[in-house]
Parts: C-alpha cells; structure tokens; sequence
DNA sequence: TTGTAAGCGTTATCAA
DNA sequence: TTGATAACGCTTACAA
C-alpha cells in the first residue's frame, strides 16, 4: 500500500480509502490510484486491515459431515448471502463428536470470525462458554431450541416426526417400523424419532422396540433396514425412514424384491431429497426448508454485523422456519 | 496475551511461546502459563498472529456448485487432512463462472492464504496472472492439464471418454447416444464427450449429431435425455449419460417405461455414486478418485507449506490419479 | 530459558 | 478531501 501511494503521490491513507470508502476520494485522486493499483497488481492485505479494523470477513460454518448431501442445500444458501456481502465461508465438519466440535470452535474463534453458524444445539459446556464469552453473533440450526446460545434457525424435528405418525395413520396403518442413522449424539434424529413415537402413543399405538433400528449411511443401509424389519415382523404395515436416503434405499431393495408399495408395505422417509420424487413409486416424506435455512442463517449474521457498526443493541433470536409433510406414492 | 502474562508474571513472549513452542518453555513456567489461560479463558488472536508471521492457517477451495455432491467426497478429502494440521478451508462456488472465479481468487488472495485448490483447469488471463504473481501454493484438479499453473492432481476426463466408447463397442453396440450437463464453460465433460467420440471414430463410428445432448442437473433431466434421445432415434443401442445422475435418473425412467436394460437399451454413466450401485440394474460408470484426490491435493499444499520453512525450493507436480471403468449390469 | 525491541500492513481518529 | 499518528495483538530476531 505504501508503494502504491507513493505511486501514486499520495498518503498510504488515500490508498486506503479509495479501496474501502471511494466515495470519500475525489474523482480524480480516485481514478489516479486505481491505475496505479491494477498497473502494479496491488492486491490488498486483509490479514491487516483485519488487525487494524478488528473486523474480518470469515463466518465458520461447522455441520457433522461434509459427505452429507443434505448440508449442500444449507451450505448453498448460507455461500449465496455470503457472497454477496463480500463475506468468506470457512467450513469443517465435527464427525457427530461434540468434543471435535468443541475444538473446531475453539480454532475458529481464534480468527475472530464475524459469525459463527453451527449445524446442531446440543454442544459441551466449554462450547458454551467460549461461544457465550467470545461474543460472536452465532446461528444454532438443525433442530429447534429453547435455549439457543444467541440466534438459531430450524423447524421442529419432534413435530414433524409426529406429524408423519399422523399421516401414516391417517392412511389406516397400524404396525410399524422405524429405522434412523445412529441416534446417539444426533438430537435431530432423536427428536423426530421421539415425535414419530409420541403421535402413535396419541393413537394408543406402541411400537415394539424390535421394530426400530440404527443402520449406518447409504442407500444400502435402507436396504438392509427394510430386510431386516421385514424379517422381525413380516406383518409389519408402514415403515418411517427418517434420515438421508433410507428410504430410498428401501424402495429399490422392494424393487428388487418385486414388493408392491405400498400394497405389501408403505414407506416414508425424510428429508425430501430429489431421489425421493424420481423412484418408483415416489416417496411421502417430510421436507425442511434447507436452503432457506442457510439464508436466514447468514442474514442474521450478516444484519448483526451491519447493526454492530450503528446502534449495538444486540436481540437475540429463534426463527422457526417450519416443515412439510409431503404425501405421495410410497404411503 | 499481555493480560496472561501479566497475571502469570512473565512477558507476553513466553505466553507466545506456550502456545507455539511450548517446547522451549521450562515446565513450571509452562504449567502456570496454561494455568492461567484456561483460568481467563484466554482466545489467541490469530489474525495478529497471521500479520506478525506472514503465515495464516487458510486454504481456498473453490468449486464451480457447493449444491453438486460429486464434490463433496473432494471436500472431505481436503478437509481430513488439513484438519490433522490444524489448517481451515474457506469454500465458495463460481457457479461455473470464469469472471466469479476470478474475483473469488482475488478476493482469497487479500487473505493470504497458504494455498488455493481450484476444481477447475480454464481460467481467465487475470487469474492466471494473480495466482503467478502470488506465490501462493495452488493446486488444479478437475482435468488432468498440460499446463499447470503451479500444480495439479487429477485424472483424464478425455481417457475416461475413450475408455467408456472401448467398454461400450466391446460389448457389441454400434447405435450410441450421448448426454451432458451444458458443455460450454466445462471443461472437464468437454474432454469426457471427446473422448468418447475419439473412442467411436477410431472404431468407424460417427455419432449423429442429433443425438448429442446437453440437459440441465437431476435425476429428472436423466429421465428426459432418455426420453427424447429414444424419440430421436428408437433404434438407439447405448446411451453414455455424463455427468452428475444423469444415468440413474435414465434408468428410473425406465423401470417407469417397462423398458428392459440393458435389454432394450444400454446405459452407462459417469462419477460412481452409491446410486449407480443400487439402481436396478446396477450402473456401468467410470470412477474418479475423487477422495484421494482431495488428499492428494491438501497434502501437496501441506509440504509446500513446510518445505518454505526449511528450504525453498518449491517444485511443481502433476499426479495422475487415473480412473476406472466400472462395468455392471446396465451394459 | 526468558526477555526486549522492532515490526507485520493495514485502519481509526483527529487535525488540517 | 487529504494526511499524520497511533494503534491492532501478535511473532521474529536477537540479546541476556
């Protein structure tokens, strides 16, 4: 910069100001420096001006894996505002384990981020108070809290787990099956698990514990679900998928089997995906507004920042965001 | 960091030293100073540490679409083994834009990272000429390229064309039909068609140009290549649909149409995914390592950032990681 | 093993 | 509209 300003026959100062406040430079000054800076292919130092500014431009993004398809959605919407306001995504995943979580956040804090967004609202009490005592502005999303750490962005697994119970109900089921990813530290899954449970309960339904299962990831895993619940109970009538492709998974393995759904058996999954519309036949499933997700997430950061720099009258915030139930073939 | 020296009552530097070298700190002293900075719940300030270094702990990625999950196995590649040395990723999307990628590599380098990794070998002259004159360690993937600007790690997209052709007039068909995700700006399937066209040609075949297609992303464009390819020519024997799910999406299409595979029509695809595995029938693909590529790509990054604090004597590489045909039932 | 001094390359602040 | 000056919070280099 100071090169660029002795160039140019200014103070490093206007330099500066021609690359953060123009309008502040006049006409001709400004033009003058701009040459000088694409003539010498200035590119400015922001690891300083970030010092200088106590201000970056870096929101942290932490979810539990990147092979999930299902964060690209919250990822793409979260990236879109970003980007538009000029802002950098720094991403890593913490592998489902709240003490990698814990460290990641530690890191990340340690750049002064400008907002720290988390997929998940179960976090170590050292989280909690790093978070709480750094003062960035945070995004807790994935699942509705009550008590967010700051802000958070999410629908209601539990509703919308009962709310498939009902759907399945409404279609006159009256055996089922469950069968989720590991729901040991993913309260997600915990909670519309739970929900699916609490709506057959309503019903005076209680599922037998050796109707639910934990299978790992993949279509093949939904696979290997349907086998194995079908094998339990082969009189069993509806069967929830909740989680990535299970269901999906499920509808190949009945295709494979020359299974009628949902003659011999109805499925539904969750997390509307578009393998869901596209098998045969199409999957009743339940649909969370994901890039929504991200755009609100980064909205709230980005509004929190900009406030920051005017009136510094912090609101916290929790936007329920809602879900869908979407009803076709399978069920 | 002064405040903790304070408190500990030595200088800021040996609390600098506990944190970077605690190694050169006599063991008391350490203790008390690690004491004190959980006591305090003491944050380092990277970015101060950043400027004072000339060193940060961030790697660019960019991607031309987060929303495409073929990259999501490169990601965690990169992010596994930049985690395991405590280096972050900043990713953004160019949405297959040269202009965006351009401004994004520019925007990246105000940050001073230690490396960049572009899924991507065309670029405009300004990012060629940025990334040169930066010194920053950058590393192409995506196609394999004669030209690299400092490194690259990939794989033949135009060997992989011809080695689906070979597979597919091996197994005895001479009517094909081709479709893609919109070539123009993309030049990794631009290297994947010609390649199979070369393939074609060196057996005599010409493919009609009718039946070269291009159609949006999703398994629903797959289910319209097939569609309107059939209308085109109903005596079409093979079908290569690359890119994306285009295949799987085809081939649901045709459990939907009755249409036997490969019986009635062959199908292959490209970028094996779990899907191509459980359609029924299986998918014939060619594989990409795309996990080992994101290693690959971290760790030269890695060694480049560690050889400059020994000798710098910076190299630059290509790897070819290669592919693999991957013949299943659909052919 | 520890400390001192001098930056790192910007921006905030105030004065001109 | 522009400039001088003093930070920003660390690390490098060297000295003790």
């Amino acid at each position: 910069m100071k090169e660029v300003a002795r160039l140019a026959g200014v103070s490093p100062m206007t330099v500066s100001r021609v690359l953060s406040a123009p309008h502040l430079v006049k006409p001709e000054t400004l033009e003058q420096v701009q040459s000088i800076i694409r003539a010498v292919r200035y590119v400015p130092n922001r690891v300083a001006g970030s010092l200088a500014s106590r201000r970056t431009s870096l929101v942290g993004l932490i979810i539990p894996s990147l092979r999930n398809a299902l964060y690209a959605e919250t990822i793409q919407g979260i990236s879109d505002v970003l980007q538009r306001h000029g802002l950098h995504l720094m991403i890593s995943d913490s592998g489902y384990s709240l003490e990698r979580e814990e460290a990641l956040i530690s890191a990340y804090l340690s750049q002064r981020p400008c907002g720290l967004i988390l997929h998940n609202t179960t976090h170590t009490e050292a989280a909690r108070h790093l978070l709480q005592d750094s003062g960035v502005p945070c995004v807790e999303t994935g699942n509705l809290t009550t008590q967010p750490i700051d802000m958070a962005v999410s629908y209601s697994n539990r509703e919308a787990g009962r709310a498939m119970a009902d759907h399945l109900l409404s279609r006159g089921y009256r055996r089922f099956g469950f069968a989720s990813l590991p729901i040991s530290g993913n309260e997600r899954l915990r909670e519309r698990r739970d929900g699916f449970f609490d709506g057959l309960r309503a019903a005076g339904i209680e599922i037998d514990p050796a109707m639910v299962l934990e299978v790992g990831e993949g279509l093949e895993n939904g696979s290997h679900a349907l086998a194995e619940l079908m094998r339990r109970d082969a009189s069993v009538q509806a069967l929830f998928l909740a989680g990535d492709v299970l269901a999906a998974g499920a509808i190949l393995e009945c295709t494979r089997r020359g299974l009628r759904v949902p003659g011999d058996i109805a499925i539904a999954g969750s997390d509307d995906n578009e393998l869901m519309q596209q098998t045969v036949p199409p999957i009743t499933t339940v649909r969370f507004p994901r890039y929504r997700i991200g755009v609100r997430s980064a909205e709230l950061i980005v509004s929190r920042q900009e406030e920051e720099r005017s009136q510094p009258d912090t609101q916290s915030a929790t936007e329920d965001l809602g879900f869908e139930i979407v009803p076709r073939g399978s069920t």
